[in-house]
DNA sequence: TTTGCTTCTACTTTATACCAAATAAAAGAA
DNA sequence: TTCTTTTATTTGGTATAAAGTAGAAGCAAA
């Protein structure tokens, strides 16, 4: 058993780690990353961390310049824009693409899946939110049955949640609620033209919400983000 | 100056020399790839060598398995059905937004490019073909601004190429003129539709021919490929 | 004899420790 | 202060030990 290749070296355990370091922002934007520290932080030797800092730089979290070390990635206005536009259109043809694959128990999965939004933000409870938010995403871009499409929004969605954790910001929980059952409805009508509709809909007020926080935010104090 | 941090580091040159073999098909399909073998060719020690090959995985031209080693990934139908779907995907858009900002003299360079094309195959200079074609679709994907989409459509570039030489193919080349006169004529028409359209039915045709070629090598003999 | 299982050996990757080179920081001279 | 020189810190690279995997050899059962 056990075909899964994960977690099974150092290296991926310090990337796993430091990966949800930076997605929940104990890890600045910005922030030096040594890698001594983490090497003494996780009592390994270096050479698996600089694994581990090269992978995530591949994957988007870090960036790394020759002999000068690695900081983790700000986050700017640009990003955030070029961000939503990649996400939104690889995400609308996942959902196109989802449309004739998806069974009707997956929509239904998907309904109470937004059922379950709406209890854990009555219940102020943020991680539940965001949780089941991506999972409510998730079943329709699994269904779409491009695996290699699968894994770049599965890494643009981490990304995402970083974007929204370390700006501290769900952008409007009832709003996204409310597009997410116009995305049910496509889908059960099977309308294609209006799950597009939907999916880009829902990318882009996520968007808008976003870029007015960090203007905010680099509106009060020039540091830490950017 | 040198504001590129390309190239300086051993890593970066093993990586450099070990995806251009990749793409050139030197190193087939599904080839091990073994850390002391390379390093010896180069002589260097093997630490450059790993970090050179995990970030060939990142890149999707290695697959890597813990304590296993790692291949030159393998080209399957799948692959490039997928590949192909995302591409397209990726450069319409990338061409949609591009024409709100793509200057004449660019256009006119990329008539210039396709004359070139048709003057290579004339010579029968596969090299020249696939160098100037690369160009081409290169100068719309640049005018997009979009800079993350740039660096994604690039990598999935490469991949491409490597395709087209591994199953040493360059689908007809007359056709791919033709499609590409669609393309500066919808450019310059300013015809968002039309464009969308020129870029699609270029990357579905290319994706046809190479389904056609993958399927008669393996038809053939189910060695090496797959 | 063949098939299937276990044990053992050899090889390859993973991790450690150490050295070299380059950059950043600090100290000294103009 | 500003520029140069020196020092310190950190990354990049080498050499080597430890751990895990694959394959070979040996044995038991059919």
């Amino acid at each position: 058993m056990q075909e899964l290749n994960t977690q099974n070296t150092l290296r991926e355990k310090i990337a796993t780690f430091l990966r949800e370091a930076i997605v929940k922002g104990e890890l600045r934007p910005c922030q030096r990353i040594q890698e001594i520290e983490i090497a003494e932080r996780y009592q390994t030797s270096r050479t698996p961390v600089r694994e581990a800092l090269r992978q995530l730089e591949a994957e988007g979290f870090l960036m790394i310049r020759a002999r000068r070390g690695a900081i983790v990635s700000p986050i700017t206005e640009k990003d955030i824009t070029e961000f939503y536009e990649i996400r939104g259109l690889l995400e609308s043809f996942a959902a196109e693409k989802a449309m004739s694959l998806i069974t009707p128990e997956e929509i239904e999965y998907m309904r109470q899946l937004n059922g379950k939004i709406k209890e854990s933000f009555s219940k102020a409870d943020v991680q539940g939110i965001l949780r089941t938010h991506n999972e409510f995403h998730e079943v329709i871009v699994h269904a779409c049955g491009n695996e290699r499409l699968i894994n770049l929004i599965k890494n643009l969605a981490t990304q995402h949640q970083r974007f929204r954790i370390v700006l501290s910001h769900t952008h409007s929980v009832l709003d996204s609620i409310k597009e997410h059952d116009e995305i049910i409805a496509a889908l059960r009508a099977k309308d294609s033209r209006r799950l597009i509709e939907a999916v880009r809909t829902n990318s882009e007020n996520g968007c808008r919400a976003l870029i007015e926080k960090i203007r905010a935010i680099n509106g009060q104090k020039a540091i830490s983000i950017n």
